[in-house]
DNA sequence: CAGAATCCCTATTGATACTG
DNA sequence: CAGTATCAATAGGGATTCTG
């Protein structure tokens, strides 16, 4: 992923780029919800099937674009935790948005 | 584009799959900006440069999954205006909030 | 003016195998 | 456990050309 010159003039266009990624919104939202999470437990909470080859990429870009804090215990076997960072806190009203407008839009095409 | 069950349960997987196309959250916030727009003036406003394609590309997309309506007036040379659907006035505070965060991000970003 | 139809090209994803 | 490296598959965007 690797962006670059992320922050233009325009926070709609900014923002688009920022949550490019295919899961990118749903990993905020599970970070929100549960403070500090691991890599495995995060990926068993995913709503859809995806390899932590994916999960891992879209961690390291949301962790380079700074909305993720990624902190490693130096103990075998592994430990990785991850949480949001304050910049990635303050994404939660448009969380808030976004899940009221997502279950209006589901219930809206449903009736169609 | 093309997609089918866009509306799936979660509101944050389905908004991430509205929002995909590279455009989409800037053509939404002109959509509200200006209520009714032609199709050049669109493109024009766009903060990027963009073909005219790719524009129409998007906006197909989106008047397939119901956020913008598309309107033809019968008459050489063409006439064709887009504007919000009813749900897709509704994105309104996902936009504010976005914008919000858009902008804090940006300065953020710029003091490291 | 507002597209549709093509082709090309790149970014992103997924699958698989390997590592400390 | 939590990655990395690699390759294959795909989707999406951009450019160009043609149309009523």
């Amino acid at each position: 992923m690797e962006k670059k010159h992320l922050f233009g003039k325009c926070p709609y266009v900014t923002s688009q780029k920022v949550l490019t990624g295919k899961w990118s919104m749903y990993i905020i939202y599970l970070l929100e919800q549960a403070g500090t999470i691991r890599f495995n437990e995060l990926q068993r909470q995913m709503p859809e099937e995806m390899t932590h080859t994916t999960l891992s990429r879209q961690l390291k870009a949301l962790e380079n674009e700074g909305l993720i804090v990624r902190t490693e215990y130096a103990q075998i076997p592994p430990k990785v935790e991850y949480s949001l960072s304050e910049i990635g806190a303050k994404f939660s009203p448009v969380l808030k948005a976004l899940e009221e407008w997502g279950d209006q839009y589901i219930a809206y095409m449903k009736q169609k």
